[in-house]
DNA sequence: GCACTCTTCAACCAAGAGGTTGCACAACCG
DNA sequence: CGGTTGTGCAACCTCTTGGTTGAAGAGTGC
């Protein structure tokens, strides 16, 4: 999978963007990132594998511990995109407002409303 | 569902993306968005619907055609999510940082480098 | 009415997601 | 050493996803 669809199907999920949320803290245990979750630790390890393959974490070793910690630079990719066509959707919605305008004047020049 | 996943769940497919990015020319059909893709109008035809009830697209109705056009506000909340909490992390590193420089400080007025 | 076009609906299929349980492994602690 | 703890792996299950094919609407135009 292309990593910008990775990014997103990671955020896709409450309970990881919840996961990440917390990580912005501090680092954890997978242990105290179950804790509030109504899950079983095997299943928020699956998770902390997603948003490790999507680059948005990393992972390290303390005895039997595996700490995860935020990646910097883990959503500026998704930032990116998203900020990137927000712009240009707008740049479209103002064009048609112009239009709009243009068309009205010109109704107005004509044969006035109806 | 909710919203926020959906809306990250829709953005998480090349299609989707790459038919959002055709949208912000203007509106289209089902069959002119599904040409550049080696792909029946039915699969097409699915994604616009994953979009429409993502929140992401409004969808017409002129004649037999049912152009497609992206609503205004569809990435708003998105990229609030991704823009809050990319701050969150930074400022997060920024403290490490920070506690980082002050470490390396007090080490250095104790014993030393090791 | 009839043919044609654009689109959707329904059924199907293979693959993946998100959860479970059970077990294995590695590291601490007595 | 043996027991406990934190974690990961494998197998399994159910539901969803992303695609297909085939048929059915809905509108246009002769």
């Amino acid at each position: 999978m292309d990593p910008l669809s990775a990014t997103f199907a990671a955020l896709a999920d409450p309970t990881r963007r919840a996961i990440l949320a917390r990580l912005a803290d501090g680092e954890a245990t997978v242990a105290e990132l179950a804790e509030p979750f109504d899950m079983t630790t095997q299943a928020v390890s699956k998770h902390l594998r997603v948003l490790e393959e999507a680059g948005l974490i990393t992972r390290g070793r303390r005895a039997q511990w595996r700490p995860s910690r935020l990646r910097e630079d883990a959503l500026d990719d998704a930032t990116d995109w998203l900020e990137h066509h927000r712009a240009a959707f707008r740049q479209r919605f103002d064009a048609l407002d112009r239009e709009i305008a243009a068309l009205r004047k010109d109704e107005g020049n004509h044969d006035g409303n109806h």
